[in-house]
DNA sequence: CAGGCACTACACTATAATAGTATACATTTC
DNA sequence: GAAATGTATACTATTATAGTGTAGTGCCTG
């Protein structure tokens, strides 16, 4: 039902990083965020892959921001960590609902298309949001 | 990240229940719907408490619906086994997110405002569905 | 008015998903 | 070349979900 953990400390490292404007280290981020330093780097990691931060290696190694924060959203984020945003099972394309209404592997009850209009709903808006609006709203409150 | 498999369940039963028109055992829920008879057993339990649905004890007995299907949404079903749709955890009034940023028990984060909308959102349009609808919607192809 | 049918109640177990950790390794800078 | 820092993978712990066991209650029918 709700989004996992792992996918809300990716946001908030992310929103860390974009906060600082500068590279820090994964201690500093765990520090920061309240995430456990190894979680911290694995979720980092991720991230890396997904090429929304750019890691350094050795000392004075560190993460930072790989883009312009215009172009990280909150989807880009969390789909890292738990791919797109499906409101029920039956969205996904490897899963067998087992209904007698469905045929082999693909699910066609009267309720996927209204979980999956919700879902995409539910991705534009994440997609809506960037990070630099973020950095921005909390510079100047109100 | 998604519903549950029960809440997912529990539509199936309602919608079942609403399509038939009739009194039904547990039994034939289960056999049409494809729930284990243990399990619908529980969710019909909770759905009878709701309100959703009336139980009849003994021989001829069994569940119908309780209430014109115009008053039936898709939120009041799953909200009845998982409670009201929450994006993230911080939206729940008893988590406490641990976050610096965030005092004692309600989390203040930039974050919470954005899951909240969306959660919102995401209620209004489970609440637009009313299973007078997709009955309708089913009888009626195209 | 008794017997069985069907729902109720609650506590328990199993499974799966999430969250978190251990260990070994690979780069980079000083 | 030693220390700092990230990488990789596999493992364990915890929690939430899914499903079961057992006993009980009320109602209809014969």
């Amino acid at each position: 039902m709700h989004i996992t953990l792992e996918a809300d400390y990716a946001v908030r490292i992310v929103h860390c990083l974009a906060k600082s404007g500068r590279r820090m280290d994964a201690k500093s981020i765990a520090e920061e965020t309240g995430v456990t330093l190894r979680f911290s780097l694995k979720i980092l990691r991720k991230l890396v892959s997904a090429g929304i931060i750019k890691s350094y290696k050795g000392t004075q190694g560190g993460y930072e921001i790989a883009r312009p924060l215009e172009e990280i959203t909150l989807n880009d984020v969390i789909q890292t960590v738990e791919g797109p945003f499906a409101l029920s099972r039956c969205l996904r394309e490897d899963y067998d609902c087992g209904q007698t209404c469905c045929g082999e592997g693909e699910c066609d009850c009267v309720f996927r298309d209204i979980y999956g209009e919700i879902s995409q709903q539910v991705q534009n808006k994440l997609t809506s949001v960037r990070f630099s609006d973020l950095v921005k709203k909390e510079e100047q409150p109100q």
